[in-house]
DNA sequence: ACGATATGAATGAACG
DNA sequence: CGTTCATTCATATCGT
């Protein structure tokens, strides 16, 4: 993959010639449109960004939530092999990271996120931050709500008919 | 499933604490990640959104062919009112690629109008400039010739449509 | 076995 | 830029 070769490389978000150019390397493959290219870019930064900043917010839910509850029960067994697909492009943040990724990135990256360190609490908005949640939250079943620890979030708690088990 | 009692009762979208207390109250279940939570509310929105349009358009058709014969103007098809122009064009249903191993990235079978052109405008700069872009390409016949060089002819002359779903 | 279905995961496109 | 939608891919399950 040549965009990611690029992104590696500190390209994120090209200006319209360097579009153009790559848009120019890449049809070689089939009918690409510049669109797409600017598109790829979009995506990429902003869901390498959402990783980035789960990763964050998370971990400070496992700190605090390591600060201190006697985890009732939910003990950890997460022996259990998660799926595993095929990797795609998950190489962000393991090992193999050019320094110049981290520079830019990172630095890109924590200032966002200062924000919603500072907030006191994750106020990280929508679902998409919660699509975070990633991986680690596996190995983390005890911890601790933000605040509304109960079974409902926010709407009414209509009829039940639970049907239990199954996620 | 718990899950599909919130859903029944009005969550749709669950912001991201929202998604920890369920992922935490699931945990107990077995392992279970913040991100399942999250695809599962995509999923079943989107599926349930699906059902229904189809059901619609289907019931359209019943109407249509009850009437007896082609009614010329009622090309109700369905469009619900969604606020969302969107144009697949098929791509047919004839996926010719695995499409994640040759992965040469980039194109997928898209079509769309675009041609990203970097002309006389003023290079506001960066991507705003192309995102700008994006929607006038789509009324904009005319292209530019990147003056920004193009290594490859993406095919000077003329348009060609290649429909070769690399990817 | 094989097709149909259900579901998790990912990604392109677009909105606000 | 972040979020959301629609579509697609891959796999697991089930019925025949």
């Amino acid at each position: 993959m040549i965009l990611e070769e690029m992104y590696r490389s500190g390209v994120r978000t090209p200006d319209a010639p360097q579009i153009q150019q790559i848009t120019a390397h890449l049809s070689c493959y089939g009918n690409i449109e510049g669109k797409n290219v600017f598109y790829w870019f979009q995506n990429h930064k902003a869901r390498e960004r959402q990783k980035l900043r789960r990763r964050l917010s998370m971990h400070h839910l496992l700190l605090r939530s390591a600060a201190g509850f006697s985890t009732p029960n939910c003990h950890v067994f997460f022996h259990g092999h998660h799926h595993h697909h095929h990797h795609h492009l998950s190489t962000a943040s393991t090992s193999p990271l050019p320094h110049h990724f981290f520079n830019q990135d990172a630095a890109q990256g924590l200032n966002l996120l200062c924000k919603l360190e500072t907030k006191g609490e994750e106020l990280t908005n929508s679902s998409a931050e919660a699509y975070g949640c990633l991986h680690q939250c596996t190995t983390n079943p005890s911890f601790n709500p933000p605040k509304t620890l109960d079974l409902f979030p926010t709407k009414s708690s209509g009829g039940f008919k639970d049907k239990s088990t199954d996620r």
